[in-house]
DNA sequence: CCTTCTTTGACCTTATTTGACCTTTAATAA
DNA sequence: TTATTAAAGGTCAAATAAGGTCAAAGAAGG
């Protein structure tokens, strides 16, 4: 629909990065800011809420003359943190911790195992991580 | 029978989805209420008491500058299980059947509810889809 | 009457946009 | 070489722009 700035220029670097063949862009903030006709703290804005290491995403700069922006995309078993064996880990622990008895360790590998098996690998990782939030906060809970 | 606004209201948003290409529309909640003369939440009334998932409805809404709410039809013609409140009352059903105890009853239901919650509907189906199998198959073992 | 559905409004939370001011660094002048 | 200056990017808070919640008041229907 009517999209934002910071959708527009999420959407602009995201392309950039998808044409560059190391996953990598660098930017300059005020020039960018210039092309979308915003101020150059938009640019920040948008780099702090939608390219955060969480989303996968990892970034360097430099200020001063010829400074720049780097942005680089995060091959997802490092920046999602969460591929299912590191989920599977996880799940070790918390029955190391005696947090979580024998049968329901077997059941939550055994979802998370089979479960959105066939997803892209990006979504695959977020319900991954959906997965260990979900339990972290049921366990503080109970 | 002289309808109410909020029957008007969701007249209109029904046909908004009718006509658009992807049974999917996207709204501005105050401008609905604009061209309706009302106050925005009558238009969230509508949303909540004429499109909910029971009802096939899918929604998401972004708040802030350029917020909107989008609303998505779903396709019923899915054999298996559709939304996770579906998947729940499966779960409740186990539950009953003492093939999961209280707490294990919990848990699940918590990661279902949290896990893959921001996926674009079609993965979140094709999640819960999995989360069930996956639970029939380990109670199969077990 | 009693219940349920609708309408309204006050207040809350979240997201975006903007600008003033700060810090770092490269380039340049002395 | 050192000091100065200009050129970046960073931070933060205010202003603005949405949507959400909830409860009270009103209306419709049994």
């Amino acid at each position: 629909m009517n999209k934002s700035i910071a959708d527009r220029i999420e959407q602009y670097i995201k392309v950039l990065i998808a044409r560059s063949t190391e996953r990598q862009i660098e930017i300059q903030r005020a020039e960018l800011a210039e092309t979308f006709s915003c101020v150059p703290s938009q640019v920040t804005y948008v780099l702090r809420t939608r390219f955060t290491e969480k989303d996968g995403y990892y970034k360097e700069s430099r200020r001063g003359g010829r400074g720049y922006v780097r942005i680089t995309e995060l091959q997802q078993e490092y920046g999602g943190l969460l591929g299912s064996n590191k989920l599977i880990q996880f799940i070790d622990q918390l029955s190391t911790e005696k947090l979580l008895n024998e049968r329901e360790t077997a059941m939550i590998k055994h979802i998370i195992i089979n479960a959105g098996n066939d997803l892209p690998l990006e979504y695959k990782i977020r319900v991954n991580e959906g997965i260990a939030a979900a339990l972290r906060q049921f366990l503080e809970i109970h």
